[in-house]
DNA sequence: ATAAAAATAGGCATAAATACCCAAGTAAAT
DNA sequence: ATTTACTTGGGTATTTATGCCTATTTTTAT
């Protein structure tokens, strides 16, 4: 059986020297390519084809969920693993929701990522650990009656006001810097902590700083 | 002349291999240890005694700022450089304020770090070029007259309140905590604002979040 | 075309944080 | 011993955030 063909994409230099020289310890992996962005990776995938690409999230250009979805439309057929910090639900799910096929933190033991490339190459999943726990989540999310509402539940106006919040802005000032009334913000917020069943003083702005690597 | 001996301490194994393999490129210099922790840092270098200790800031037991400040204590020659992904001034600074010799960025060149350790081990200082303007406030804030009050003027009760603040618990929570009046924790609260000369609406609250990390 | 969802805005109440003021007891410094 | 700094507690007022309503306009979906 041939080696498994794969692409690597990570803008940390270091980092992808140190991705590249465990993985090259075994003979059954390839690297066929090696770059530093997301616009290079796609460009890659569709010139050598590989078998698998490690994507980074944090990429300039095209993060790897910008690449992750361009594969997913595309034709390809190509494997696709994200290696990130990012131990999240909400990247998590995301990266999921985009057909990914493993999900390997950064900081885990250097033969966890060659033993996720092993499995995906045979079409097997390969998700970390730590990050095996929101996978039940996921299952009793859509089948539990409960079904308490999370930040994906939230409108596009309430995310940005989150964000706005995150960055420890009075309503006020959000309504100044939207050009509304400052009552439609306190509107917002109200509806923001009915959704997210968030209640007590400053509990709004506790969640926003809290939850702020989710939408920012 | 002999190759610079050097320790590497990163909790990240595929990062760390990825730093050995583009250190190892350069003959004049030699690791001569690689450690994943704070306190196996301390240990090897009490041990081995390297020019230079190249640490990560985030690490298990012990962080980075915990090994320079015990190297500071100590009688010990060792170079300290910090290589990390934190690019925020607080944490600039505090590297400043125990003494180390090199700053680097985790996403900077690979030949950023070679260079540093090189600089580093003739003496000289080395930060990454987007730390620098750092450097320029740091004077601006010794020299110039108005010198504002710091967190390092606060009393021990104030600092106390500071950091539970910067977990976001309301007055009465803290004062419920310690066993006094909310009216104390309130007071408390309004003589930090005069110190820090913070005003507006959370002003205080929002100071605690910022910087929380120089007196978590 | 019609229904549903989202964004807008207001009234009114309570809780919390800020912004001033003041004072008594304790600990440390000289 | 006396000053100084710290901790503690209170009074009062304003601003901000939450909680719970109603209501209009605009956008989206079917």
């Amino acid at each position: 059986m041939s080696a498994t063909r794969i692409i690597i994409a990570d803008d940390h230099p270091i980092f992808r020297s140190g991705l590249k020289s465990v993985i090259e310890k075994d003979p059954s992996i390839m690297i066929v390519a090696e770059v530093e962005n997301g616009r290079e990776a796609l460009e890659k995938i569709n010139e050598l084809t590989p078998d698998v690409a490690v994507l980074d999230l944090d990429m300039p250009e095209i993060d790897g969920f910008g690449v992750a979805r361009e594969l997913q439309r595309s034709n390809l057929t190509v494997r696709v693993i994200i290696l990130t910090m990012h131990r999240d639900e909400t990247h998590f799910n995301q990266a999921i929701d985009l057909g990914v096929r493993g999900y390997v933190l950064k900081d885990g033991a250097a033969s966890e990522i060659v033993g996720c490339i092993k499995a995906v190459a045979v079409g097997k999943d390969y998700f970390s650990p730590s990050m095996s726990s929101y996978l039940l989540n996921r299952s009793r999310h859509s089948s539990s009656l409960g079904m308490r509402a999370g930040i994906s539940d939230l409108t596009p106006a309430e995310r940005r006001i989150l964000f706005l919040l995150s960055e420890l802005k009075t309503s006020k000032e959000i309504a100044a810097e939207l050009g509304v009334s400052p009552r439609t913000i306190e509107n917002h917020r109200a509806n923001i902590c009915q959704k997210l069943d968030l209640q007590g003083s400053h509990a709004l702005v506790k969640f926003a700083i809290k939850n702020k690597s989710e939408f920012a």
